[in-house]
Formats: structure tokens, sequence, C-alpha cells
DNA sequence: GGTATAATTGCAACTTAGTTGCGTTTGTCT
DNA sequence: AGACAAACGCAACTAAGTTGCAATTATACC
């Protein structure tokens, strides 16, 4: 995605224009799968902004839509974008137990489950664990 | 669930009677949702089990497949009894985000995704937000 | 373009959740 | 009852995320 199309999203979200925040943003859209801050400081390289300041901006980006926090059972968060998710749910997660890594299964479709009576849904995540093609292959 | 119950449930795992383990269990099994270590620690009280124990107790009993973690989304883990959970789900888990609770949908039926080729899947959960029957009500 | 102002940043110090090492205690097997 | 491994408790530690505050910078307005 290109540098202006990630100033326009920013601006769409009615957030100022800043170094960090076009360099976050573009990171996690190039990003196949869900980043931690950590792994964001590490795409970034010695000039990444400060850890406070990806944590702000990933909370900043998190209020406005533009990017989801994903639960993916570990004690860290990860952050991806936003723009693939329908309103009540984004695609599941795929996490290989073999080689820990993290897949979004954007190809996979999932219903949104039917609540008892009374009960609003406003976000349907899932997960899943397994074997991934690629550990499953080599045995 | 009677404390020779829980004492079976141990035996049958494999594990060691303790007293921390039966509490920690018995509690587990007593409460409706998921609890953090915390949690754990306040139901038991004054007597309850060093921190460490009840981590590594809770470690040892999802090793064993008695407890599963549940990933709310918050920073903490929390775990629940495994004994209604089929072997590659449990019931999808609802966190109002009214008042922050969160319940157990064991009425709701989920079905397991298909992944593609070369997936085997092995756990699916699912989680979901919004709002439940009691914050509705008040409108 | 210059300036005022509030939003944003970076740093350091802090909090919280979970972990590790190690000496002591306890459950189980015989 | 005794041996021995497993489990426990404590204290010190690590990792992830948070807070306060002073310095910087994007935007709005002239």
């Amino acid at each position: 995605m290109s540098n202006s199309q990630v100033s326009d999203l920013l601006r769409q979200a009615g957030l100022r224009l800043t170094a960090p925040r076009e360099r976050i943003l573009q990171s996690l859209l190039e990003a196949g799968a869900p980043l931690t801050q950590e792994q964001i400081a590490e795409r970034l390289g010695a000039s990444a902004p400060n850890k406070t300041t990806i944590y702000r901006t990933l909370m900043s980006l998190a209020g406005k839509g533009l990017v989801h926090r994903a639960y993916l059972g570990e004690r860290t968060w990860h952050f991806e974008p936003a723009h693939h998710c329908s309103q009540h749910q984004c695609h599941p997660h795929f996490t290989c137990t073999r080689c820990r890594k993290t897949r979004c299964m954007t190809q996979v479709k999932a219903p949104l489950l039917a609540l008892p009576k009374g009960y609003r849904l406003e976000r349907q995540s899932i997960r899943i664990e397994g074997v991934c093609s690629a550990c499953t292959a080599r045995k």
C-alpha cells in the first residue's frame, strides 16, 4: 500500500499525520500476520519509534478501528490491520503447535453464532490451534 | 462436585493428591466462569497456596487435560475445568463490553471450521464480545 | 510563512503477571 | 516406617505493558 494511501487512512480516521503512525500502520499493512510491538520495532529497525510510542500508536489506531488486537493466547498482544475484517468478525487465526507460526485464515468463512435471547454480538473471533500444511508435509 | 470426586479426577490423571491441587481444582469446578490465578487465590482466602504453586498447579492440570486456558484477550490468563469440553473445542466465551463479565456459552453450539488441505485442526476456540442480557435489560 | 495550542513523542521509572532457583516438605510405593 | 521423587513456598527475577512529565511537532488560524 502506497504511502499516500496510508496517510489517507490516518486522515480519514481523524488522526494527525506523524512519522511513527505512518510507519507503524504501514508495517502492519505489509505484514501478512499479526505483529507484536517488538516485531514492529524490529521491522522498523534502528530508527523505530520508542516502545511507548508504538504501544500508544497501536492503541489509538485500534480506537479508530484501523487496527485490531488479535488474541493469540500468548502473553503478548498482537495487532493487525482491520481492513479485511467485516463489522462483526475478522478471519480466524491459525497457530501451528509445531512451528508456532500464526497465519490469518482469510479464506476460511465462519458463520456468526446465534446467541441466546437478550445477547447482542458485537465481535466474534476464532482461534485455531493445529498443525499447518508445512509441518504436516515435513512429517 | 464432592471432594472424593475431585480426588478421583486427580488420581485418574496420574497426579499426586495434594491439598493445593484439590482446592484449586475444586474452586474451578465450583466457579461457573474462567478464573485467574488471583481470583482463585481470593476464593481460597487467607490459607490459599502460594501464587507460584497456583500457577504450577494450573499448568500441571492443564498438561493432563483437566483444565483449559481460556484466552479472553486481557493480559491475564484464565483457567476453567475441561469437563464440559469436547476433544476439539470447548464452548464459546462471551464477554460483555459493558459489565466486563465473561460467561461460558455452553448452550451455543459451534461447528468446527473446515481448514484448507494439509491443515489439521487440534483445537478451536471462539470468543465473542457484545452486550449481555442483563446489560441489555438495564438499557 | 509565522505563531499559538493541543496532540504526540521519548525517556525513565514503575506496575503487573508470570517464572526460576533452591531448600524444605509431603505423597506414594514398598 | 523409610526412601525417594514430586510438589511446595519463598524470594528474587523477567517480560510486557503503563504512567508522568518535559520536549517536540502537526494543525488551525491569521
